[in-house]
DNA sequence: CTGTTAGCGCATTCAA
DNA sequence: TTGAATGCGCTAACAG
């Protein structure tokens, strides 16, 4: 690893000195036109980059931030990330992952390790159970996923708008009897609010209400579909596409499938498995692009905290 | 942000200079037990860490590695990564995440922006296309995965005992018409190497091959099971298990389910949705922890290249 | 507009 | 066994 050239040899090179070279490097003005001219083109004819961790130092920040992911293989979360890393690096941030697994603690203890290492922001994705007390030193440099927190910058989805437009659908394809399948109350975003925004337009288009809330694991929504299940129904509504893939696999197996599904979250695995099932996608590019932004925005330029929130798409 | 303690703020609180501290917190020798232990409960008193930019300048590491996978959402590769990064954190590696895509010119592209960055080292998982020029420069700071090269340390899966084992189960419960489902030899591990294990079973047990290679995607292997199928076939063998979900899918529709499927790769996802499907884990646990800790000894200890194979488990 | 100077937090000489 | 001094690559304050 041949010695990398610093500030100073391009100042040698160009006949500057370091402060110049230094002042074209980070755009600032009171540089004549012909000196800035010369010394970029010493430095790319170089491939010249300065040293991130000199920089660091000098408070600057390493431009550091971290993606809590609840699980790596969360196929709603995974959508998200795939537009968040490539606009971070656009902005010169490296994206460090971590999974929470759905504990505080480790989310706790992740956040201890990227205190003491001094990152400039997260991304976390909410999940039931953070203690907001541990987000609070965090404040200015988070983004809060699926979740609103005041208080908090934050991206959710359009929850409400999402259970409407799939109900709607439904509904004009002449369904009135619809269930619900979804998410105990604890997890506000996909549980309670997809939930109340269900009974909501039930209770507007006197639909009688039938839900079960297991939770966000397939095999829940695979054991508990009987529950919601009238000799009537003619429709299932599912919070969230894991939810109805283990649904749909129960009604398969039951000869049910002339029950309509639909589901809020529209990823590659279900458009290949059921392209039959009518879905919502809630936005998840669009989400992560935003909360990278957002992020980016509130640690270089102390850019308000706003929360987002994305508008869901029929599929 | 309250302006963080340097180890010079250690070293007056704890009465000695800064080089006595600096040699405490690198462990090295030549400090007096005493005078080592009073000046590391300061530290842990003032949960004091050393400014990780600071050391970065001084030394070379800044404990920074990437992970190239080809997808976010690959099943597989989630498995080695959710296993990768607790191994990482462990020895105080930042791991940051890029996504291939499969595209030689995005690992090309991200391997740029990495030496700039004065990466650590570089987790690679290998597809077909990827040309090893690109790849000379990070020789000794790269694990490549499920796939090996000269001159490169890699961690494999071991393809040919993988589909033995599946072959021999199948075999054994009486199947004598077992056809392939793979991927083309392109891809030396998952198409050629899984193919021809296939192949030389097939000729030891008198088996006549029956294969097809269309490729990773599980719309492949909806498409293309029909193509392998002949009137006496009883089992159907998938090189990997996304393959196996698009077969599956085309077996149920059209109500072929007595043939038995059988594949590589045990995800979740498959265990679920068909848990009949024979399944062999080739180990990626294993394989992230492994790749994890060749890459560290690679660039903490020079460690020798080594190319590892991890063996696979019959579920 | 530009060069010189002085640190940032740490590891590494070199003396003591 | 220890502390003081030096410099890593860079930015910022101050002179010119």
């Amino acid at each position: 690893m041949q010695t990398r050239l610093t500030i100073k040899d391009i100042a040698r090179l160009s006949g500057v000195g370091k402060s110049t070279v230094s002042r074209v490097l980070n755009n600032e003005s009171g540089v004549s036109a012909r000196t800035r001219e010369r010394v970029e083109a010493v430095m790319q004819q170089h491939e010249f980059s300065p040293s991130r961790s000199a920089r660091a130092m000098r408070g600057q920040s390493d431009k550091v931030v971290a993606i809590i992911v609840t699980r790596l293989d969360s196929l709603s979360e995974n959508l998200a990330v795939q537009t968040m890393l490539p606009s971070l690096y656009e902005q010169g941030y490296d994206p460090i992952m971590m999974e929470s697994q759905f504990s505080p603690d480790m989310v706790e203890e992740h956040l201890g390790m990227l205190r003491r290492r001094n990152i400039d922001g997260v991304i976390l994705f909410g999940f039931t159970g953070i203690d907001e007390k541990i987000l609070q030193p965090w404040r200015s440099t988070l983004v809060l996923m699926a979740r609103d927190a005041s208080g908090f910058a934050s991206v959710c989805y359009d929850d409400e708008g999402a259970i409407q437009i799939l109900m709607s659908t439904l509904y004009q394809q002449g369904h009135r009897d619809i269930s619900f399948l979804g998410v105990p109350h604890g997890d506000v975003t996909t549980g309670y609010r997809r939930h109340q925004a269900y009974l909501a337009f039930c209770r507007d288009h006197d639909i009688v209400p039938n839900a079960a809330l297991p939770g966000l694991a397939m095999k829940q929504g695979y054991d508990h579909v009987v529950e919601v299940l009238t000799p009537k129904t003619t429709a299932l509504l599912c919070a969230t596409d894991t939810l109805a893939l283990g649904a749909s696999k129960y009604l398969q197996q039951q000869n049910l499938s002339e029950i309509k599904l639909a589901s809020v979250g529209n990823t590659p695995l279900m458009k290949f498995l059921h392209p039959e099932i009518i879905t919502v996608d809630p936005g998840y590019a669009e989400a992560g692009r935003a909360a990278a932004l957002q992020l980016i925005g509130q640690i270089s330029q102390g850019q308000q905290l706003r929360q987002i929130v994305v508008p869901s798409h029929l599929q």
